[in-house]
DNA sequence: TGAAGTACGCACCTTTTGGTAACTATGCTT
DNA sequence: AAGCATAGTTACCAAAAGGTGCGTACTTCA
């Protein structure tokens, strides 16, 4: 409905926020991670080495506010909630997911000297 | 030669250093704007608003670093730098441009609420 | 003579980020 | 009756990020 381009080169533009929460750090590691499913708070703290529970809660809080993650609380005790791509979330996996393998299979050469060559 | 793969998601191996770097907000506009040829950086500095001095020196140095961008100065006087992708950097803007080309077509959708649908 | 143009580096200072630890709720188990 | 498990929240604090303004070097043009 909108026709109203967003254009994150413009520094007012909303969708420069965006950028920066898909491009997050935590973000690019936690989206492509739930391509494989539903997971929860404590099976991403340990796959997602080294976040902390406060990182964690607040990436996901991001995702969920833009509509990329879908949070469900199944009301029980202990507390069980786990976490899931929207249709929005995936076709920003099939994307995202790529630059994890690109890093993967690039790395080494991000740090190869010429002179070495 | 290396047979060591890297693991982003693990904390300790240093890809997720670079994760940060291609991952970061200047990083994503910059590189994607990049493809259309060297620029100089007062160009920069323009067509990516709201971007400081500052900062834009910082991210041109960490994608050097990372033989993502070379960077050329011609030693001359006022001083004429430009910056341009690596063969590296090319092939990581090919999977980067997708991602903001996701976030100005997809961008709406992230505020839709489901309620008014 | 002196201001402009270019690509910075540097120092200073404010804002933001992110870690840690303590606290919450509640039903089940020991 | 006490403690555990889970998924948080909150407050506090240290560290890092990032903006602003000034300095620099050299040549050209007014």
């Amino acid at each position: 409905m909108s026709d109203i381009k967003a254009n994150p080169y413009s520094g007012s533009c909303p969708s420069r926020d965006l950028i920066a929460v898909i491009g997050d750090k935590w973000s690019l590691l936690i989206i492509p991670l739930l391509v494989n499913g539903r997971m929860r708070n404590s099976e991403l703290l340990h796959a997602v080495d080294g976040i902390s529970q406060k990182m964690l809660t607040q990436t996901l809080k991001q995702l969920e506010f833009y509509q990329l993650v879908q949070r469900t609380d199944y009301g029980e005790v202990p507390p069980r909630v786990d976490y899931q791509l929207t249709d929005l979330g995936r076709s920003l996996a099939d994307i995202l997911s790529p630059v994890d393998q690109w890093v993967v299979e690039n790395f080494d050469k991000t740090r190869a000297d010429p002179k070495s060559e």
